[in-house]
DNA sequence: CAAAAATTTATATACGTATACACTTAATTT
DNA sequence: AAATTAAGTGTATACGTATATAAATTTTTG
């Protein structure tokens, strides 16, 4: 019995080479038929087949990586994993990294800083051939520092970040401009805005197209109809609550993000106000429910899987070096979907 | 220049052997730093951080991983990543995982049988520590044979398998009986159910729960009420269609899966039918649609985050050894949630 | 102050794979 | 039939880490 013989003695699972005894060829020989290299005879073959079914034998996917110094594995780290418009990221991400036979893996920070650094430094120690990065604090130094010293290749979803970086964004400025030049057509003077942290490419982008939009009609900002700050639910119902309930209250409201849209619909229905009769209503990046809504409900929407897909794209080219060397930021559109949630703005 | 000296001459990464050389001390001392290793000198330690910050080194996972045989990795497999409802799964055990220093990674099989072979098998070449399942095809033998053969602990995600194996599962049954039993209370005879694969949990013990009351009320089954097949929103919409432009149109509804949910609903409304009043419905695994719906519908919620959490902890019990050799199998509630979508049955 | 004990550092090796290189045998050419 | 080529296989080794074992240093103790 030698040294190596780990799997007849019973410890831990069986490798190359102990197919390669079971087989009756020399390891090389396993490894060839596991890499489909064409100098292996047919025989030869099949005998090491066998010997992998009977063995139930795995490659060690560590053991390669390090021979190889590749592990056809994408990492993406997503801010959170529970918001299905990220979900759709993930899938046409996932779809484009099948096709080109490359794992993906997801994991989540939960918008979370250090979990984000933390992910990236797995990412990293285990040799990813690419990230695929979401970020939920595009203004931390911090994390501009991890990027840049990132060992390997990142490609940024929907992020600004101050520096020469691959990125896939999605257009977010002139659709919010879009979407309350469509108020102000209505008759409207007073609309609210709620919208996620500004430090953030939707929450910032959406703001200054609203900013803008009322600038260009001439229309005196009111401040206080501004609310942005966070992506969660919860803030788009309270602001939409404080926003009704105030003295002198919009008669639109522009939400935008699709949990800000849900706890804005919420807060409406609990104040028992009517779409489009007291107040009309625009939301984002939240299909089904607008759809559905009674009214439906017009909206900004974009194409999560297209953009997880062209980042992965990129990516992969990155990696293969089958594009040139400068930096790319590809811009995918939104588009405003009507429907019948806005009403002119009802005189007196 | 010595032959393992691949850093200082530019190929590859730094190494421990770089860091050593670097900080003047033996590759063992940078190993003991990594490792958190009691006996080193302080001053060493220091030295060491110092020179790992200024190459910028990350351990090589991978060989770490073949080193040690673990990868602290939990591999998740789920069938549709784009599903929020599975997205609250992937949270919750991520947070588990998070907590026990393991790196959860996620994969999404899109319901492919082949995909989702060649999921187990990737995970088991990495050498996780254990997986979560959640197979969409739970009558495949094929499938049977690759889990019963799986080198690594599985953890089965609410599905039904014909062997004993670990698993957290919902409870579908009594809580459709529940649904049911509410509609036949508000004088419904007529109920249609539809529901998504019967070879998958939540349709099969939908469908059992929803024939086994209306048996036990001493209605008789009409088969041509049963749609069951598929999970998606088009099943739900066209069979919807189907049921309510039938010649005998039934006068409830039950759509059992969040998609067939929101495929329903968008059939009730293109056909114009008004809930409660010409149609009482109970949906499932919705609650942001169910809350926000006019009217608010009611509805069999399940807590996925739970889920996620319980076969986290689970499978991590399972990898330490901290419980007993038997086959755990988990089972959480579902809860029927009332709002005003179901009426009692107008006479004539 | 020598010796023993404790602490810290170094040497050597194994993990499982892929590949450069050498070798053997069979097939082809001269 | 000898020489060349091709096809198939085997030997030896490196990837980067962790650890057993040994060696060196410092600290404690009699």
């Amino acid at each position: 019995m030698t040294k190596k013989d780990n799997h007849s003695r019973g410890l831990g699972r069986p490798t190359m080479n102990d197919v390669a005894k079971t087989a009756g060829v020399s390891p090389v020989s396993v490894s060839r038929v596991i890499n489909n290299h064409p100098s292996v005879k047919e025989g030869t073959k099949t005998l090491v087949r066998n010997a992998m079914q009977k063995l139930g034998y795995f490659p060690n996917a560590a053991a390669q990586a390090m021979r190889t110094n590749k592990t056809d594995t994408i990492g993406v780290i997503i801010t959170d994993i529970a918001n299905s418009a990220n979900g759709h990221i993930l899938q046409g991400a996932e779809e484009v990294c099948n096709n080109a036979d490359k794992l993906m893996i997801a994991t989540s920070s939960g918008f979370d800083i250090n979990r984000e650094s933390q992910l990236i430094d797995h990412m990293q120690r285990r040799r990813v051939d690419g990230i695929i990065l979401q970020t939920g604090h595009e203004e931390s130094e911090e994390l501009h520092q991890m990027i840049k010293n990132c060992t390997v290749p990142i490609v940024v979803l929907d992020r600004d970040l101050p520096f020469e970086i691959d990125s896939v964004k999605c257009e977010h400025y002139h659709a919010a401009r879009e979407a309350v030049g469509l108020l102000i057509s209505l008759g409207h003077r007073r609309i609210g805005m709620i919208a996620a942290e500004m430090t953030t490419r939707p929450g910032h982008d959406r703001v200054k197209g609203y900013r803008d939009e009322l600038e260009s009609a001439n229309i005196p900002l009111d401040e206080t109809l501004i609310r942005a700050g966070s992506h969660l639910s919860e803030h788009g119902y309270h602001e939409t609550i404080s926003l009704l309930s105030s003295d002198n209250p919009p008669t639109a409201l522009f939400a935008g993000g699709n949990h800000l849209q849900i706890g804005a619909l919420k807060a409406i229905k609990a104040l028992n106000k009517k779409i489009p009769d007291d107040l009309s209503f625009i939301g984002a990046d939240e299909a089904t429910v607008s759809a559905l809504y009674t009214p439906p409900i017009t909206t900004i929407n974009r194409d999560m899987r297209l953009l997880g897909k062209k980042a992965a794209e990129l990516l992969l080219s990155r990696i293969n070096k089958s594009i040139s060397d400068e930096v790319r930021n590809t811009l995918l559109p939104s588009e405003v979907i009507l429907r019948s949630s806005c009403a002119l703005l009802k005189k007196g």
